[in-house]
RNA sequence: GCGCGAGUGGUGAAAUUGGUAGACACGCUAGCCUUAGGAGCUAGUGCCUUCGGGCGUGCUGGUUCAAGUCCAGUCUCGCGCACCA
């Protein structure tokens, strides 16, 4: 017999499938077509990790149990190749970023081979190839044409350690997701996605897609759409002395109400004036103080008299300041009054207008109404600042702050109005007097695409002093990264290619003259935010894609991931609902299903790391001894898919043991030389009829773990019948649906026992087993008996019994009897083929 | 603080519609076999027990003939967001 060896087995099938190209597929108009992917890996030079194994792991299971079910199945792969790590690593040695990544690419590919996945090497794609990129630039001159590539100046946030400005996304915590060192603001001019358009559509859409509830959560809190109202105060300026006069002795204007009454006699209304945001108009009978954020254009203009000094000094601190101690809620909020006021339009109070960094300058207007008796943030300033407190909704609640809706007090017209009421009448009448409006704000800002760095996609933009920025010509394009000798930004604001001269001096497209090129590169979110389409058609010299072809095999029916909830997943959806709306696709939504997986830890249940030594290298599992095969299926039967995990080095074994018993009974059935014993055929049949059933319905809702426990059941009921003798025909079917169920998980073993089996054709092309349901009933039931909930009996009839039978059978059992004694039962429930129930 | 998810044996877990809790696997125990290996096979393994049975899915209640599953409350852990007005 020969004995199961998987380092033998293995190579010599991934041989195999490479010269056969035996995932290569193409548009079949007869076939369904199934399209699976994970998310391309950047290929890092430390190689392939345990995460890449355990995704690929799925994408293959996935990938094989539909190609077995005659779907034409896609599942390619590409590189995610622009980035920091690469050029880092450039500059530290003076390797040309691209000849590193060349060299990483041919690493991760070796790895990924050996991992066995039926992938289609035919479409494999590198965002830093010119032959990618030049598309990229050409979907970002489109959405510069179409407005939604634009450059602005402001404040950003930007990595003092490497040297560029970073998205929102890419601040956590306010420090760079790359490096963790804490994140600046720098006003620069940078380019933008304008993502903002599409909040309300990227919204609506998510309802409808298969993905976890936690990314949809996840996505809908980072959009973050809230309606209110905008709604303005005008300013009023005082003379000096009057303010002064006015002033507690805290630093504190004196409370609201004495100034009510002189608003007329000495207000004098400036033209400024302040718009707030509010989502809860309805409290603005409430508002008795007005917050500008330091960085509001009004804060500075608005300081007078002796209240100008600090207030310049508070917003020049503030301004300073990292976003970590701005944010931080547990602080103590500051802030300074800047000796102007404004007026309440409701309620023509007259309100002082105070600075404070708990105002964000970037969301909403910039200032907000201080509404103290149902906010929480204005209740502490108020607090700490003597300002007055008007409770203007009554929550039945003895809160201090009651933040709730209610009913409307102290509210003038409005009083007795329940809050929704309120707010629309509110508004409307704003509204009826140009004082504001209805409006609805969201905390998602235009996605920051500009990189100060080398190693990205140029940007496709020369500026002329003339035409100011143009975008370059199709024709033109690719605008290619040139090779230069320094990739090390200066932190002067500008990436190396500033310093190619040659490369940035050229001629503007409309007219002519000497013009600049664009020397910032695209973030490399761009480049992975379409390449689920150009995966369809990655060899199209003349378009980015062929819309047919696209449009038959996107969207992807699954994805499979465990990173970049917000980041990705939501520009790669962006950017697929501006195609749709280019007529490039049909579809607005570029992912059906999204398989989000959980981490695999170390063995100590922490984070696999390279400081902590506790790192388990999937290439180590495989040569082991242990086999891809081995590793693919353990990875699976961890536990369901979602869940993290953590290594478990022992139970790799028991998962490897099971698989050589798959190929222990495969070559024991083969190498029968006895006459036919058909004594167990029945039972054989039914036992695999089951397990075809389970492992078919299990793997359709990607229950991967309990699938190989089926199997595991099947194998071990197999063994059981064995010891009897085969008969030829039965086991020849009974083994065989064996060798095809396992396959998702182990194709190497799987494909070289059905090569034994006698079949010509790669097992991936076999017909999935099919089950009939008439051969997995039994001839008898179990029935479980209990008395008043618990379980007193079994009994075992025969399959056909009515309900009284089974009752019947259940009342005479011996301890049945003896716990009902003489009671006479109050009900008797029979669940049909489960259990009597009898009450007394 | 807000939002989401999860709490089941010594361990990873299973239970798809309320219907015999713990499938499958690891580990452990005993035995068999063996040219001795990190091999293979068989049986047992939730806890307690006076061997009748009793208890058991974080905790407290509720609904039901029947609750891991439904409802109310509560605790703990994990994740996401976090002064977004």
């Amino acid at each position: 017999m020969k004995r199961y060896n998987p380092s033998e087995i293995e190579p010599k099938w991934q041989q195999i499938w490479e010269e056969q190209k035996a995932n290569h597929v193409e548009i079949d108009p007869h076939k369904e077509k199934l399209y699976v992917s994970g998310m391309f890996p950047y290929p890092s030079g430390a190689g392939m990790h345990t995460g890449h194994a355990f995704s690929y792991s799925i994408v293959d299971a996935i990938a094989r149990f539909h190609r077995q079910h005659g779907y034409n199945v896609m599942n390619p792969m590409g590189w995610d190749t622009f980035g920091l790590p690469a050029e880092n690593y450039a500059i530290k040695t003076g390797t040309a970023p691209a000849k590193v990544t060349a060299e990483n690419i041919a690493n991760f590919k070796r790895q990924f081979k050996r991992m066995g996945v039926s992938i289609d090497w035919e479409r494999e794609i590198n965002t830093s190839s010119p032959e990618y990129y030049r598309w990229t630039q050409w979907i970002f001159t489109k959405l510069f044409e179409r407005g939604l590539a634009y450059q602005k100046e402001s404040l950003q946030w930007w990595c003092p350690v490497d040297k560029t400005v970073l998205a929102n996304e890419q601040v956590e915590g306010g420090r760079c997701w790359r490096c963790g060192s804490i994140v600046e603001k720098k006003s620069m001019k940078q380019w933008f996605f304008k993502i903002t358009d599409y909040a309300d559509s990227l919204l609506e859409e998510l309802d409808d897609l298969d993905w976890p509830a936690k990314i949809k959560t996840a996505q809908t809190n980072w959009i973050g759409k809230s309606e209110g109202a905008e709604i303005m105060f005008a300013v009023v300026a005082m003379p000096f002395s009057e303010t002064a006069s006015r002033q507690a002795s805290n630093g504190a204007p004196a409370p609201v109400e004495t100034w009510a009454a002189d608003v007329s006699e000495n207000g004098i209304a400036t033209p400024a004036n302040i718009t707030v945001f509010s989502t809860r108009p309805d409290t603005i009978f409430g508002a008795s103080f007005i917050v500008l954020a330091p960085e509001h254009p009004l804060a500075r203009q608005l300081a007078v008299g002796d209240f100008k000094e600090a207030t310049e000094n508070y917003i020049a601190e503030a301004v300073k300041k990292s976003e970590i101690d701005r944010t931080n809620d547990t602080k103590e909020k500051t802030g300074v009054f800047t000796g102007s006021y404004a007026i309440n339009p409701v309620s023509g109070e007259k309100v002082p207008v105070w600075v404070a960094d708990y105002v964000l300058g970037g969301y909403g207007t910039g200032a907000v109404m201080g509404v103290p008796a149902h906010d929480e943030r204005d209740f502490a300033f108020a607090e700490k600042y003597s300002l007055s407190i008007i409770k203007v909704i009554d929550g039945n609640s003895d809160e201090q702050v009651y933040h709730d809706e209610g009913v409307l007090i102290n509210s003038g017209d409005y009083n007795g109005l329940p809050s929704s009421d309120a707010r629309e009448k509110i508004v409307a009448w704003l509204e009826e007097n140009n004082l504001g409006q209805g409006k609805t704000t969201y905390k998602m800002r235009d996605w920051l695409i500009s990189r100060q760095r080398y190693w990205g996609a140029p940007i496709p933009i020369i500026h002329c002093d003339e035409h100011g920025a143009v975008a370059v010509p199709e024709d033109q394009l690719p605008v290619i990264l040139p090779e230069i000798e320094d990739y090390a930004p200066k932190g002067d604001g500008k990436s190396a290619l500033a310093r190619a001269e040659d490369w940035v001096n050229t001629t503007c497209p409309t007219c002519g003259k000497p013009a600049k090129r664009e020397t910032d590169t695209m973030d490399g979110y761009a480049c992975s935010s379409w390449y689920l389409l150009r995966y369809a058609d990655p060899r199209n010299a003349e378009r980015a894609w062929d819309p047919e072809t696209v449009n038959y095999w996107n969207p992807l029916d699954f994805y499979v991931g465990g990173d970049h909830a917000v980041a990705h997943l939501l520009y790669v959806r962006f950017w697929t609902h501006v195609f749709y709306d280019m007529g490039l696709v049909n579809f607005k939504e570029p992912i059906h299903k999204l398989v989000y997986h959980g981490y695999i830890n170390a063995e100590d249940g922490t984070k696999m790391s390279k400081s902590k030594g506790n790192v388990v290298d999937p290439l180590d599992v495989i040569d082991q001894g242990y086999g891809a095969d081995a590793l693919r299926t353990y990875l699976l039967f961890m536990g369901p898919y979602e869940l993290d995990a953590s290594w478990n080095s022992r139970s790799i074994a028991g998962v490897y043991r099971f698989l050589n018993r798959v190929w222990v009974l495969s070559q024991q059935f083969l190498d029968y030389k006895g006459d036919d014993v058909t004594k167990n055929d029945d039972a054989v049949r039914r036992s695999q009829h089951k397990t075809v059933r389970k492992v078919t319905d299990d793997l359709r809702r990607l229950s991967f773990n309990t699938a190989i426990a089926a199997l595991m059941e099947y194998v071990n009921d197999l063994y059981k019948y064995k010891v009897d003798g085969f008969s030829r025909e039965t086991w020849r079917q009974a083994i065989e649906a064996l060798v095809q169920m396992t396959e998702p998980f182990a194709p190497h073993m799987t494909a070289e026992l059905w090569q034994e089996l006698g079949h010509e054709d790669l097992i991936q092309h076999a017909t999935w087993p099919t089950w009939d349901d008439a051969l997995i009933v039994e001839s008898t039931m179990k029935i479980a008996v209990q008395v008043n909930g618990k379980v007193r009996a079994e009994i075992e009839v025969s399959a056909d019994a009515g309900e009284d039978e089974v009752k019947q059978t259940a009342l005479t059992q011996e301890n049945v009897a003896k716990f009902v004694a003489d009671a006479e039962p109050k009900k008797v429930i029979y669940v049909t083929g489960r259990l009597v129930s009898i009450v007394v």
